[in-house]
DNA sequence: ACTTGGCACTTGGGTGTGTCGAGTGCTAAC
DNA sequence: GTTAGCACTCGACACACCCAAGTGCCAAGT
């Protein structure tokens, strides 16, 4: 009963069950993959298997399944992430060198990730955190109307209009801009908010006020900036697997309408040695989830903001796996530009 | 066999299948709704409705079931929109009067359409169209990159960032800002491109060249503005309601992903003498959404922007359209201020 | 001209039974 | 450690059956 041989009656299994639903049964493995052993052996190699805790049978005597661990088990050490066909890569790389905005780059990406892994899509936009201060401007809208926009150096705008208690004139909010603008020119996001405090000690007293307010909005657009926004495509992707998951697909669509839950999910995916991040079905923390499994990995320069899918605990896993990792590189590379 | 008894037998009808999701029969309707009559009448009247196509019988003597147009004539001539209670009324108001940004008052919305009806809501953003210029700003991001904002009256800033083929002072920009400025402020954006064309050939030579690069941006700044998003919420409830739908959910959640099939449908609805729009089954124009029913309303200004629910053709329309109303109601009123 | 009671008829759904096939676990032999 | 064989277990399916709900229609009543 050697270890390996076991090791690849789990791979046969969960292979068979992704693409067939069906629990599998001995005797349909020795006939589907060439092992050269009977079906009594496997059965034996089952029986172990089943004691780790790896495959399941829910029923006695029907087929085994894999469970969770056995998923688990699966990807970590037996599939291979196998790379995409070359006509693949090409389509990826001519759609996403189509878009002209920010915004037209994530939105395809995730439409072609959806697409491409028939499987829900997330995309987290990217992290403004480790961009730089790049403009800043005040346009007084009425007397005390001010808007404010911040540019970051990745191509990001953030806008807000702030009312200030009292009226402001041009050239006093010129005097501002000039003044704050000078303080933070190139400072990075995440650091702007100490910034602005020391800047906003050191204007002078008649401009305190109106400066507060001010610098209150480019804090806060500083803070919950784009990085907080996710996009979605491809929930159509889980009506086709209805009974793929235990319970309805409700919970599912909640959370995936609640973007913090889904920010928290990103952000709580820890990344193997091939950067890819895999939780499998129990292993979510959002009870919902039980169930769905999420493909994930990081992209942009410092890999700070997340991309992945969401489908069924039985996917494709080494498919799923090339494909979000060679969105996340294409698009990591046309961000670069 | 009095005709309005017959139309208050498919009221009754309505009702009952509603809340029951069952085929309701002779006898259970003159058990629950006090009508004068025995069920042998009741059955008269229903095979005479049936014949008029208001209702049908899913199978050789079971209940009946509204059709299409049962709920059509239902919608039309029988029911009464009926008005929300005061706690709810007064929810809505608190709710909506806490959001700071046009983006959270947006966002606020949606989610209280889709927690009031249970159902799916939509919500498109307020047209910039009737709105008209309120400022405009040029940045200088680097010496071939121009940073073109457009404030509108409304509110919503449009920004976008161009590149120019050749450098260009900030005077220069200063001075293109101070004319087109100066021949576009407070114009409508629907008749933003005429005059913006106008302002082009008014430029001096010298100017033309960036000027039209400029113009260029904020001619489609004006053009796609917001006013082609929408926002979903409450998709979660159509997994609730499976077996509502004929076929699956599937190609509802592919038609809610399309931006362009729901904007579509929402500037399709024609508005009745209440001022709400409703779409029964098979009435919509795309297919996927046979066996769904779209009630929506304008709001804003002109009640150009567009806001509904859309749910299983078996909903509480009276109720829905009071939500829809309402909720309709208040947006447009906090956005007044 | 409606309304009503009565009655025969239809049908989906639930229940119980029997059969079939896939699959397991175990044991004894190789 | 592997294999063949065998008894056993279930789920799935088909079939028969009955029941309740409901209809359609007819003849009688108002």
């Amino acid at each position: 009963m050697s270890e390996p041989r076991r090791l690849e009656v789990l791979r046969a299994i969960v292979e068979d069950y992704v693409h067939s639903r069906e629990p599998v049964g001995s005797k349909a493995l020795v006939d589907r993959h060439g092992l050269g052993v009977s079906s009594a052996t496997i059965r034996n190699d089952m029986a172990v298997l089943e004691e780790e805790g790896l495959i399941a049978a829910p029923h006695t005597s029907s087929g085994r399944i894999p469970t969770d661990k056995g998923y688990r088990l699966f990807v970590d050490r037996i599939s291979e992430v196998k790379p995409l066909s070359a006509p693949e890569k090409k389509a990826i790389q001519t759609l996403l060198e189509g878009a002209d905005d920010l915004d037209d780059v994530m939105d395809r990406t995730v439409r072609l990730l959806a697409q491409l892994t028939n499987q829900v899509a997330v995309v987290q936009f990217p992290r403004v955190g480790g961009a730089s201060v790049r403009h800043i401007e005040f346009v007084l809208l009425a007397p005390q109307q001010i808007l404010v926009v911040l540019i970051a150096s990745n191509g990001t705008v953030q806008q807000r209009i702030v009312r200030t208690p009292a009226a402001i004139q041009e050239t006093e909010l010129a005097d501002l801009r000039q003044r704050i603008l000078s303080a933070v020119s190139g400072v990075k996001l995440s650091a702007l908010p100490a910034e602005l405090g020391v800047a906003l000690s050191q204007l002078p007293p008649a401009l305190r006020a109106h400066g507060g307010t001010i610098i209150r909005a480019l804090e806060q657009l500083a803070g919950l900036g784009r990085d907080d926004r996710i996009l979605l495509a491809g929930t159509a992707n889980l009506a086709r697997s209805t009974g793929d998951f235990p319970l309805s697909i409700g919970p599912i669509l909640e959370a995936l309408e609640e973007q913090v839950v889904m920010l928290r999910l990103l952000s709580e995916m820890e990344y193997d040695a091939r950067g890819i991040s895999v939780r499998i079905g129990s292993e979510n923390p959002y009870g919902g989830l039980s169930g769905a499994s999420v493909v994930a990995t990081g992209y942009g320069p410092d890999a700070g903001a997340k991309l992945g899918v969401l489908g069924p605990t039985r996917m494709d896993y080494p498919t799923t796996m090339a494909a979000v990792r060679a969105v996340a590189r294409y698009l990591s590379r046309i961000l670069e530009e």
